[in-house]
DNA sequence: CGTGATTTTGAGCAGGATCAAAAAGTGTGG
DNA sequence: CCACACTTTTTGATCCTGCTCAAAATCACG
C-alpha cells in the first residue's frame, strides 16, 4: 500500500494502489522482480498521510530505520556543515529514494523537508535487508542505488569545484529537465519546486546570483522566468552553456 | 592472500598473509564476523603485484568486478567531466576502500592511480555479493560502506560550496591528520602523497593558491611545510581555521 | 489592501584566478 | 658527480567573477 497520492501524478487515488500497479515502481526501487516479489515488497512498504510544505519527513540526527519513495511533489534535502550553515545535498522527485545517508550510522545525516505537498512511500530498511538476502537481485539493485548516488554526488563535487554560475543554473535546469521528461512530462516548461534561496544554497551561490544568471538567460531568450514557471527556449543553447569550455 | 606489502605497514611481508591476521582487517573491509567468516573472506581476496608511483588501478569506463582496499601506499581517484577535466574526487589510505562507484552501472565511473608504491587487495565483488546473501552482518557492513562514501562525499560538496581556500586547506590536512591517527601514525608529522596540482584539484583551488596558502600557514606557525613533510604545529590554530565563521 | 517575505537590480569590493617569471627540485646521461 | 633539461612550486602583479551591502520591486496571503 502506498501514501495516498494528493497532487500531480497520474496514478490511482485508491489507498489500495500497489506497486505492482504504481506507475512507479520501476523508478523508485527498480526492481527487476518476479510477481511473487512484487507482491513482498508491497507489503513491506507502508502508507501514510501526505507531508504539507514545509514539513518534515526526517531530521539529521533522528534514528534511521526507512528509506522513501517520493511518489508526488518534492523534497529538500540538506545536512548543517560544522559551522551550522545549511547545505542543499539535494533535490528529490517522483520516482526518487531518499534516506539512504542514514544507512551508515542508523541515523540520518541529512533533513529532508517537503518543498510543496508530497506524498512519499517509506520502505522500513530492515525488511529491505531481509528480503535483499532471499532475493539476490533486490541486493543487487540496492547496492546499485547506493553507488549511483555515490556518482551523483561526486558529479555534483565537480559542478561545484570546476563550473562558473552560469554553467552551474543551465546544468540544474537541465537536470530537473531530463527528470521531467523521464516522468513523461515536458521537459521544456516546468515548475521549480524550490526557492532560490534553496538553489544559491545547492549550487553554492548567492540568491543574487542565481537572479542575475536567470535574468541574463532570460535576455539572451534561453529561457523565459516567470516566478517559478521555467520556459526553456532553445535547449541546444542551454546544452552549451552547461558546458562551455572557459 | 593479500599482495604483498611494500612499504610502510607493519604486516608480515609473507605472501600467506591472510586477512584474519592482517592488521588492517578491521579497517579495510570492517567485518564483524567470525572466524569461519573470515576464512571464507580470505579465500576470496585476490594476491596481485604491488601498484608502483603513476600506474593505473582501473580507468573510467573499464569493466567493473571489484573492489580493493588500499594495504600501503595512497591511491588517488578522479572523474573526468563533460569537458573532459579531471576532478579529483578523493585520496585513498592504507585502510580504505575504492571501487564502490563502479557498482552502479557495472562500469567503473572513476580513474584510480597510485600516488606512490602501494600494495593493494583485489575484493571480487560478486564473491562479495554472493557472501553477502549468506551472511547478513556482511551484507549490513556493505550497506554502511556505500552509505559512507555518500555522507562523506555530501562533507565535501559543503566544503566545496561554502569554504574559502584557506578552510578547504585546513580541512584537508585535518582529515589527512585523523586518518593518520587512525592508524597510530603521528597526528602532526605526515607526508603528503600528492602533488599541490592534486590538491588543488580535489579543493577546487589553483596550484598558485594552494601553494600561497601552504606560505600564510607557515608564516603563522601553523604548519611547517618542507616540500611534501608536514608538520602540524599548532592543531588547535589549525582546527580554527578549518571552520572559521566569515 | 497592507505587511512581511522573496526576488530583482545596482554599486562597489575582494578572494581567488590568470598570466608571468623566478626558484627549487628531479632525473638523465655523459 | 655534475651539467642540462624538465617539472613542480613559489612569488608577484593584475584582472574578473561572484560576494556584500543597499534599496527597490514584486509576491503571498491574511
Amino acid at each position: 500500500m502506498i501514501r495516498i497520492s494528493t497532487s500531480e501524478t497520474n496514478c490511482s487515488h485508491d489507498p489500495q494502489t500497489s506497486c505492482g500497479t504504481c506507475r512507479l515502481n520501476t523508478l523508485c526501487l527498480p526492481l527487476s522482480l518476479h510477481l511473487d516479489d512484487v507482491d513482498q515488497l508491497n507489503r513491506i512498504v507502508q502508507r501514510g498521510r501526505p507531508l504539507h510544505k514545509g514539513e518534515h519527513l526526517y531530521r539529521a540526527e533522528d534514528p534511521f530505520d526507512a528509506l522513501f519513495a517520493i511518489r508526488s511533489g518534492a523534497v529538500k534535502a540538506s545536512t548543517l556543515n560544522e559551522q551550522g550553515e545549511e547545505q542543499v545535498t539535494g533535490f528529490y522527485l517522483p520516482g526518487e529514494l531518499v534516506g539512504l545517508d542514514g544507512i551508515a550510522d542508523n541515523r540520518y545525516t541529512n533533513t529532508v523537508v517537503a518543498l510543496e505537498t508530497s506524498s512519499i512511500c517509506e520502505i522500513p530498511f530492515e525488511q529491505v535487508e531481509d528480503l535483499s538476502l532471499k532475493i539476490p537481485s533486490l541486493q543487487r539493485n540496492v547496492f546499485q542505488l547506493l553507488s549511483r548516488e555515490i556518482t551523483q554526488d561526486q558529479q555534483l563535487i565537480s559542478l561545484l569545484s570546476k563550473s562558473s554560475a552560469e554553467e552551474r543554473v543551465a546544468t540544474l535546469l537541465l537536470s530537473l529537465s531530463s527528470r521531467h521528461q523521464r516522468r513523461k512530462l515536458s521537459p521544456t516548461a516546468f515548475r521549480l519546486p524550490m526557492s532560490r534561496t534553496d538553489i544559491g544554497n545547492f549550487l553554492g551561490l548567492t540568491i543574487e546570483t542565481i537572479s542575475r544568471v536567470f535574468s541574463r538567460l532570460q535576455q539572451q531568450k534561453v529561457l523565459s522566468v516567470d516566478k517559478k514557471e521555467i520556459h526553456i527556449l532553445d535547449m541546444e543553447q542551454l546544452r552549451q552553456l552547461a558546458s562551455q569550455r572557459h
